[in-house]
DNA sequence: AGTAGGACCTGGTGGC
DNA sequence: TGCCACCAGGTCCTAC
């Protein structure tokens, strides 16, 4: 399985990329229709019917599809979510909710054995306006995200700095991996409140996110047990990561047992050793 | 306003 | 072996 986040969905998007552009959807078959959010599944079939796929890209952990007459399909994985391209005559794996059929013969369909996948067509006007992405917010890989607006998101809140970087609001895309993996880089506790950092950890902290998501992306993404993705194929990162998912065994850095703890709910991996909480 | 915690869900796991 | 409680976590919702 995979849990979503920027580097998975990063990586779902340009695979789907390729396959998808310039086709045109025959048909839709919905067997969940709590799945589809926005409009009722009726609906939501009959509008997607006839259009051309144009564009697809990523905006923090949704992908969005560009289609013709100017609408988008908004699609969030969640937790277990997955997009396969399959050919008709393939049988559909378990949990298959959605079927959105191609015109050259092919399928793709969302698979999500948890059902906490959603997915929403909308007038590409609406876009900016819509709840869940206009609340959403700097992209971490693009120019905005700078020393100084991390420095400025970190400056009010007392809240613990991982809970800060999971915050959508805030900053788009980061989930527990690669938070706890960036945390541990940047050599900071993850329950330090967030005003706390210095400017050097900041910039440390700033640089940390970048690489763990660029590597992230790199490797397609983190896969654990039999996860793949629109082509098949498996993500490399789960072969890289320094903390999470590895408690109880030694440090990479320094060979400390890697600790956990729950912080905002979420359990959270880091060093005691490499990432100690300061006594002030 | 910011924060905390439960709900949603099912497959996998560990304990007895 | 079989059963069952528990855990995994992104986001929304409610409560403080």
């Amino acid at each position: 399985m995979v849990l979503p986040e920027l580097p998975e969905v990063e990586t779902v998007v340009r695979t789907l990329r390729n396959i998808l552009l310039g086709q045109k959807i025959a048909g839709v078959n919905i067997f969940r229709p709590e799945v589809v959010k926005e409009p009722e599944a009726k609906s939501f079939s009959s509008l997607l019917a006839g259009r051309e796929i144009t564009a697809l890209r990523r905006r923090g952990k949704f992908i969005l599809l560009s289609l013709s007459g100017d609408q988008v399909l908004v699609i969030h994985l969640r937790m277990t979510g997955r997009l396969v391209i399959s050919k008709k005559e393939e049988k559909h794996p378990p949990h298959t909710h959605v079927i959105i059929n191609l015109d050259d013969g092919r399928e793709l369909r969302f698979i999500d054995p948890r059902r906490f996948g959603r997915m929403w067509l909308l007038p590409a006007a609406e876009l900016p306006v819509f709840p869940p992405l206009a609340g959403l917010g700097m992209e971490p890989l693009t120019e905005e995200f700078t020393v100084t607006r991390l420095q400025e998101m970190l400056q009010p809140r007392r809240a613990p700095v991982k809970a800060v970087l999971l915050n959508q609001s805030l900053l788009a895309g980061l989930g527990n991996i690669y938070a706890d993996e960036a945390l541990h880089r940047a050599g900071i506790h993850p329950a330090r409140p967030a005003c706390s950092l210095t400017a050097g950890e900041v910039e440390s902290l700033h640089r940390a996110i970048g690489d763990v998501l660029k590597e992230g992306i790199a490797h397609r993404g983190t896969t654990f047990r039999d996860y793949v993705d629109g082509e098949g194929k498996k993500g490399g990162f789960q072969n890289f990561l320094r903390v999470y998912g590895r408690a109880g065994e030694p440090c990479l850095t320094c060979g400390t047992p890697v600790a956990k703890m729950k912080i905002c709910g979420r359990t959270t991996s880091y060093c005691p050793a490499c990432q100690p909480y300061p006594a002030n």
